[in-house]
DNA sequence: TAGATTGTTAATCGATTAACAATC
DNA sequence: TAGATTGTTAATCGATTAACAATC
């Protein structure tokens, strides 16, 4: 039963058993317990069980969950099993590297066109997918079906990118740069905030020791 | 009074005050209060205060905190009032990216080096900083007093970039590789998961609409 | 002084962990 | 069958929120 919305802890772990079921899946395993995998992230057994759970997967006692069909549930649940596809605004290093992570497609997203305001950068491509300007951005996304879009530009123009995706109609924004934006109340922004961990860090670091995440 | 460690969530919302703060000062501001935080912030005035007291500030009941001494105190919560030597492991893309994020000194560190398997990349400058060898690692966190690794590897590379800068000495480790890494007990590693936010970000989006974070 | 805001103590909420019956 | 592991219900723990006295 997932009736019930999923805490965001549990959301943010789910990722983490995915990679470690693609490790036993290649060891041939075909069943794993909840016990194998939190001996790989460090985590209590029953906390996975309960993770699972949210997943809607449904184990057998005393065998543990097939492999295959808990990669499944966790990529439905993830919306992870179709590729989603979203555009990249800026690109620069970091949207470079973006546009080179391969292991997007494995995590549910597929970035068809980026989009920059430098005229130097339009027209080459990158990682095989080609810069546009930024006034073809409405017309990309309309085209792809783009739900989702990326920002990677200075925090000068994190709004106005932010603003050519909503413009151009985009669901759900995964913001890289350090600048909040301001979206509608519909529009999903998820901040990718490097300060919040490097903060955890630095006070883990000067405590000399402290607690995980 | 700060005794008590403070809680994971607490560390991560403060850089968020501290950017608030910059701007309030740049307005001229000499005082601020809790609720004026938690506005721009769309947090509550009760847990910005909370938040305040883990950093040790002391305010002014009618009044608020004082701009100036409010970053003081946060600094020095973070130990961001000094910058911490860091070196970078891999000069890719990811690595590129944030030699070239200027503001990593008012957030406490100065990357001093970087270093990448690559000859190719041996001996070039980005963003002022030279590439090295991996073989030089040791050597320059002990002259520089190097604390901290930022690992920008590949997957497959990242356990011995890790391994490189466990030789040297270093305390703590920032991974920007999808690969965990195994460190010895007394060393801090602060992991950016990329895939966890993304997660989050997939699911409020399959969900229609889903809560922050 | 009156009123706004702090800091502290208590109440609530939600996530993690424990206990245990169900089951293959 | 006996034993291991699941799924569920209850207990614990910790963070957030509320209430309120102290105070400038």
């Amino acid at each position: 039963m997932n009736k019930t919305i999923a805490p965001v802890p549990t959301i943010r772990r789910i990722p983490g058993y995915l990679h470690v079921l693609q490790e036993f899946k290649k060891q041939g395993k075909e069943f794993i317990s909840a016990t194998d995998i939190a001996g790989k992230l460090d985590l209590k057994p029953i906390q996975v069980r309960k993770d699972m759970a949210f997943t809607g997967i449904i184990g057998k006692p005393r065998v543990g969950y097939q492999v295959e069909n808990l990669m499944e549930s966790i990529r439905s649940f993830l919306d992870w099993n179709h590729q989603t596809p979203a555009v990249l605004m800026g690109a620069g290093a970091l949207g470079s590297a973006l546009l080179g992570y391969k292991n997007f497609e494995e995590h549910g997203i597929r970035i068809v066109a980026a989009f920059d305001e430098d005229k130097a950068k339009i027209g080459k491509k990158i990682h095989g997918r080609e810069v546009f300007s930024i006034e073809r951005v409405k017309d990309m996304v309309i085209k792809h079906e783009v739900i989702m879009g990326i920002i990677t530009v200075p925090p000068e123009g994190a709004q106005r990118a932010a603003d050519s995706l909503l413009n151009a109609g985009v669901k759900g924004i995964w913001n890289f740069s350090p600048q909040k934006v301001e979206v509608p109340e519909h529009v999903i922004v998820q901040h990718e905030d490097l300060s919040s961990s490097l903060a955890v860090l630095s006070v883990r670091l000067k405590g000399g020791e402290a607690e995980e995440t």
